[in-house]
RNA sequence: CGCGGGGUGGAGCAGCCCGGUAGCUCGUCAGGCUCAUAACCUGAAGGUCAUAGGUUCAAAUCCUAUCCCCGCACCCA
């Protein structure tokens, strides 16, 4: 909503300093708890950036939710021994609660199935088939009899046609690389029951008519010059290749039934959206349910004729998903011809990989979030693929790599600098913030020092850049030690009680700094932090003005030294783990 | 010639857009400190920047060609 103008000219100043965003996570799918590259590519980088924005006093909203529609999820179920609702019930409750764990700080974390995205989704269809973008086409497709439903292209293999290969997937051939089509296979079995009763059938579909909006796809990315390298190629390519109509519907029992005009679509019984079309719109259904919840309106998200036009609203995603993001789900928002908000900011990752490997959820292979938390507190981990991120290119998850990032980073570096100037501070100065003394040229090297860092920590944060964020960070804390080393307080406190009480006093402040910048990546540690200097959490974002940041916690205040912050991994630990994960060191 | 990303000291990366003494973290070696989770601080060794040409006074950085690794190619998510 516009402020209206009655409104003090304060008030409205700081109204509009306050920026709007909106967070969004690629939807993790549901079949089972996500592994550590699902959560490195989209969830944690996200999460950090909203910590971050929240921190600076920006209105920011992060959505996320479980995609739950499609095939697999069916199969997952069917194996698990459950109905596909109660098996998705399940397991939205288990993503929930591992994402929690390792707090992920989702202002709303919906489900695809959820109510509000069948309205929404069964919405755009209508007014996309208005507006001339639908039309119904008829599909010659692998029906299983004895599976009872239509195999896609992943679950049918046969003899390849060009090669001979005898187990040819649908969509390609392994072992000559042709593209199929499975109807071409000869021989056809379903990957699912191995059944060769596999006939042809047809069956009518609705396709998304994308050729007829590529213009004006073309013109909305053309308008996003600050996209990265990766998306843009990844948009363009499409573009340049020309647009494809899209089959937005499956012969599928689990998903959004298609209606038309509120009413069942006649000739589309037993068929739903596909997953595709259905599960970006979802960003925009969990807004709607988390609004409800908390009497916000949703509409100044997401409509712009209705405010959102001054929302900065940032994706994040794997580069698996980006087509999806920067074709697909835009056709549907521009081609319904209402104005939706389209994403301004969109960051892309590459891949984690496992050992050489991909990580794999289907095969179980790699390391999980459930059993990630079992062996590691969450603010390593979260530590450890912030610094690590698959931002540029695919990078390797190893266990060497893990235990730098905790031992060093973490436990040396920043918990030994907490834990010996606190336990300083307790032994010395009975655990109260020392007074006396004025800061000398040791102090005004430090503030100058930190603030030259601390723009530069912004801007990378700002940027979402992700592993110059952590390296900006890991400076800082750096810092702290250097300081601490030249300054000497163990020393200055037998000559000069005063000088020994500005280095604490100096020292103890850099704890309180550092709560507050670290909280986005590690806020778990960040909170103890806080706590045990007696600074609120969560906290806000500090300046680049160091000598006024540094100089909060007040002489007198009492502060405690805090469990350690971080424990260091031992040999052992690792010899279990790739004992137990099979990383191939 | 399908598209894209990458190839920089032992490992992982930055620098490349806007050419001008090659930088960071880990590891190694030496020294210092002793408040602290045997932690911290300082210094050193180690790179012909994948290869071959070209442009230029000057190229990791620009151009051309080649080689190698990874992902994607509307499949499923």
């Amino acid at each position: 909503m516009r402020a209206p103008c009655n409104l003090s000219s304060a008030r409205a100043r700081r109204k509009r300093a306050m920026a709007r965003i909106l967070i969004t996570s690629a939807l993790p799918y549901i079949n089972g708890i996500k592994h550590l590259g699902n959560l490195a590519g989209s969830m944690l980088p996200a999460d950090v950036y909203a910590r971050f924005q929240r921190a600076r006093g920006n209105e920011t909203i992060y959505i996320c939710a479980t995609d739950e529609h499609g095939t697999p999820a069916e199969l997952a179920a069917q194996a698990a021994g459950q109905d596909v609702f109660t098996y998705c019930e399940e397991q939205h409750q288990l993503q929930h609660d591992v994402g929690r764990r390792f707090g992920l700080s989702w202002d709303w974390f919906g489900r695809s199935s959820s109510p509000a995205n069948a309205r929404l989704t069964q919405h755009f269809a209508d007014v996309l088939e208005d507006n001339d973008f639908i039309e119904e086409r008829t599909d010659h497709l692998l029906y299983s009899v004895d599976d009872g439903r239509f195999l896609p292209d992943r679950y049918v293999e046969g003899i390849c046609p060009v090669c001979g290969y005898e187990k040819a997937r649908g969509d390609q051939c392994d072992n000559c690389g042709s593209l199929l089509d499975p109807i071409d296979l000869k021989a056809p079995y379903s990957v699912i029951s191995g059944s060769r009763n596999i006939e042809i059938r047809e069956t009518r579909h609705l396709y998304l008519r994308q050729s007829k909006l590529e213009d004006r796809i073309r013109a909305w990315v053309d308008s996003k010059p600050d996209w990265p390298q990766l998306a843009r190629s990844i948009a363009y390519k499409h573009l340049d290749e020309g647009l494809i109509d899209r089959g937005i519907t499956r012969d599928l029992s689990w998903g959004v039934p298609v209606t038309r005009g509120g009413q069942p679509r006649t000739g589309f019984e037993g068929k739903v959206f596909y997953v595709w079309f259905d599960a970006p719109i979802e960003y925009i259904a969990a807004t709607q349910e988390w609004a409800d919840d908390a009497g916000q309106d949703w509409r100044s998200w997401w409509r712009t004729d209705s405010g959102a036009d001054e929302v900065r609203y940032v994706q994040f995603m794997g580069k698996d998903n980006v087509a999806f993001h920067t074709v697909s789900f835009p056709a549907t928002l521009i081609g319904s011809g209402e104005p939706w908000k389209t994403v301004d900011t969109l960051k892309a990752f590459n891949w984690l990989n496992w050992y050489g490997g991909k990580f794999s959820t289907s095969e179980g292979r790699g390391i999980f979030m459930d059993t990630a938390l079992d062996i590691l507190p969450p603010d390593c981990w979260r530590w450890y693929l912030t610094a690590n991120s698959p931002e540029h290119s695919d990078s390797a998850f190893t266990f060497d790599q893990l235990v730098a990032a905790v031992n060093r980073d973490l436990a040396d570096v920043l918990g030994n600098f907490v834990n010996r100037i606190l336990k300083f501070a307790e032994a010395r100065f009975g655990g109260v913030v020392p007074e006396g003394g004025e800061p000398g040229p040791l102090e005004a090297k430090l503030f100058a020092e930190v603030s030259a860092r601390l723009e530069e920590l912004t801007a990378q944060f700002e940027a979402i850049e992700v592993r110059k964020s952590a390296q900006a960070l890991r400076a800082l804390w750096v810092l702290g030690n250097e300081y601490l080393q030249e300054a000497a307080p163990w020393t200055a406190i037998r000559s000069d009680p005063e000088r020994a009480a500005v280095i604490v006093r100096t020292a103890i402040n850099l704890v309180a700094l550092y709560a507050r910048i670290s909280a986005p990546v590690i806020p778990f540690a960040a909170e103890a932090m806080a706590l045990a200097v007696g600074e609120p959490y969560p906290p806000t974002w500090p300046s680049a003005d160091a000598a006024a940041e540094l100089s909060r916690v007040p002489a007198g205040r009492n502060v405690n030294v805090p469990p350690i912050l971080f424990s260091k991994i031992e040999d052992t630990d690792v010899a279990a783990w790739t004992e137990r994960f099979g990383g191939a060191g």
